[in-house]
DNA sequence: AAGTGGTCTAGACCACTTG
DNA sequence: AAGTGGTCTAGACCACTTG
């Protein structure tokens, strides 16, 4: 039941880059004194440099050797993805702090984005998401009632709000732009960043069969978020 | 300059698939059937079918053997477009102002980047791209002369690079990365903007059937432009 | 010249699936 | 029992980069 050598490999590799022994652009050790370190064959400790070149940990270069790449986080713009599972499946440990989680009228922005009338009760949360204790996404929430009754009611503690709502109105279709924006002093404060640092932002509406499912403004650090895809034509 | 073994049997077995001697579910040759019928050894002909099973055109499974995978679903939910066409199509006028076009020795990291070798002389552009006069786009594209030999001999005018790389190139992956960052001296220079205000970032690096066309860092004012994405599940 | 990654060989033992 | 893919070895020659 032993896990193969060259993952092992691979997991040491990555564990002194998320330690920070190996920083981006530092070079890692050869095939053949890997080889040697752990005493399995070139190919053996090859494959690990492959696999997490392949991963997009390493960048190799013949005759140059391999370098550990930039270690921001990426993650798709073409799907959407839960940050929780996001930052579990890298290895790391996901917090959350939870600001705000109350019912308040919906002014006439919101009201019209959620297809709703002002006034109305709405939902609202303000999350702070952590990797390993360090601020990765604000989430500024806003939820259609009618989509969601039981909204108010969870724990965002062990499920974030897009598994709840993914789970109790199921995705159809998402709007999302992108942009880039200076942190004002609350987002400095919750990402804790500096103020007037650079943050991506995204402003994503869901929608369910019957309608919007709800709002989303997700503010990450600009130097510890990227957002990637990979498209085939 | 003949290609490796297992390109010779990954192609073959591409041709068969797309010829409709195989069709999606049935199963390839095994790795020591194509050991023996292309006079390989077996981690030749394994290599050719771990990565056609990465590429997505095989399933795999131990005791069973290597199955054709069912057509890819086209996943182009973020689109490459051309700027030019992009502010055509808002009803502006795009102009552009090209301040390098030459060609220089290829570092390191650019010659790894476009799968070159270091030295190889590769082609450069810096082109400013304007909506109504105003800068929205900063474009610095180095080009991969293999796949575009007369590049140099564009005017960029009327037409921009990437119209004109997907013309000779055709386009056939694409990898992004998003990122927010702040303008340094030269980028605010070149938008039109103050120094440190956040500028979005993307990073793109296009294929072509026969491998890196061109990497493209596109830098836009974050207050002059989003990107934005339509998605149907 | 010494080191790097790229390709390749001819073996080996293993876990897994099917007949 | 025979065949499949999964892991691994200890070699080899090559192209490429640097000093």
């Amino acid at each position: 039941m032993s896990s193969p050598r060259y993952a092992t490999i691979k997991e040491a590799l990555r564990s002194q880059i998320t330690q920070g022994l190996l920083a981006p652009g530092d070079r890692v050790s050869s095939e053949n004194q890997l080889a040697s370190e752990f005493s399995v064959s070139r190919m053996t400790a090859r494959r690990a440099l492959l696999e997490l070149a392949e991963e997009g940990v390493l960048l190799r270069s013949q005759g140059l050797g391999s370098f550990v790449a930039d270690t921001r986080p990426m993650s798709s713009v073409t799907q959407i993805r839960n940050i929780a599972e996001e930052i579990t499946q890298r290895g790391h440990r996901h917090s959350c702090c939870v600001l705000q989680h109350t019912e308040l009228p919906a002014d006439s922005l919101s009201a019209m984005q959620l297809g709703l009338n002002t006034g109305e009760l709405i939902f609202h949360s303000d999350i702070v998401h952590m990797e390993d204790g360090l601020p990765i996404q604000h989430e500024s929430r806003t939820v259609n009632p009618r989509m969601a009754p039981d909204y108010l009611a969870q724990d965002f503690a062990n499920n974030t709000p897009s598994a709840y709502l993914s789970a109790v109105a199921p995705l159809t279709e998402a709007e999302q732009s992108v942009e880039a924006i200076l942190a004002d002093s609350d987002i400095a404060k919750n990402l804790q960043v500096k103020k007037r640092s650079p943050c991506l932002k995204i402003t994503r509406r869901t929608f369910s069969e019957k309608g919007v499912v709800s709002l989303a403004i997700l503010t990450h650090p600009g130097d510890r978020y990227r957002l990637g895809s990979h498209m085939n034509f």
